[in-house]
DNA sequence: TAGATTTAAGATAAAATTATCTTAAAATCT
DNA sequence: AGATTTTAAGATAATTTTATCTTAAATCTA
């Protein structure tokens, strides 16, 4: 469905957002020692998001990564996005480059419908699952 | 979401049911030509359906694949499952071990209900998809 | 029976994804 | 200034998926 490269990258980013506070950069080892992920893959993969203008990274003692858009802005699609790109959403399960409302394959009346789901399921704020998260709406919440 | 192989899977399978007829054996080759699939990816992956009791099979002039079970009784998701498993239908996206309705994830409760949705989508039989192109109620379809 | 056809099985390789390491560059700290 | 810390960039390798080929086994046809 969606990336190992992908997942880490959305619980990297709400980790930013629920633990940032006031620090001007929160360092990619932080990140994933906390989240039991491997430092060189995150890396990798942030930096995507670095270079697709959702997070500004800084070197040195002090560095680290933080959001360069508000977070009330970057949604959990642009993060799938700047990783994995967007083709799962758009194109046919079967794989059919014409596939469509008036040339459709066996299944693309139920698979356009799921797929625009799965869409909406990411379109959502990283704020907003901050913020819930936060509130305790979810409880015993892991990132 | 789905691998190319549980696609082609299920393309070939398809065009079996619409295209078997009062035929004993349908070649691997005719399913490739016909769906432009690779024959050697095709056989290998049919195989996978041999073994998994939906197709059987026969060797020679004459020979090919065809239906071991009822069409009424092979669901896509049994495809799938033969090919690819079914874990994405029963695991956390964020891909957290342990994740429940008391243990959450910060997208669980979405996910729980899209992927149980994207399961029931491929919870129809062949027999049923078949009957449906035969009868036209999907036009210009593309298998 | 000999040759042709078709799936079975396993070897090999190409491509994509994931994982790890090394060196460089930038910034900080002493 | 020199050592340390941290991201950047690129090299290398392991793993998984996809793709292709070869040989074997089964079956049919002539």
């Amino acid at each position: 469905m969606i990336t190992e490269a992908a997942k880490d990258s959305i619980r990297a980013v709400i980790y930013i957002a629920l633990y940032r506070e006031d620090r001007e950069f929160i360092s990619i080892k932080e990140i994933a020692q906390t989240l039991n992920l491997s430092f060189y893959f995150l890396s990798k993969n942030l930096l995507k998001l670095v270079k697709a203008g959702i997070l500004e990274s800084f070197r040195g003692p002090k560095g680290g990564v933080n959001f360069k858009k508000d977070p009330k802005e970057v949604k959990l699609i642009d993060i799938i996005s700047a990783i994995d790109g967007t083709h799962v959403f758009e194109s046919c399960i079967l794989g059919f480059k014409e596939c469509s409302e008036t040339n459709p394959c066996a299944i693309h009346n139920k698979w356009a419908e799921e797929r625009k789901r799965l869409y909406d399921m990411f379109d959502i704020s990283v704020k907003k699952l901050a913020d819930e998260i936060k509130s305790g709406d979810i409880k015993n919440i892991k990132i």
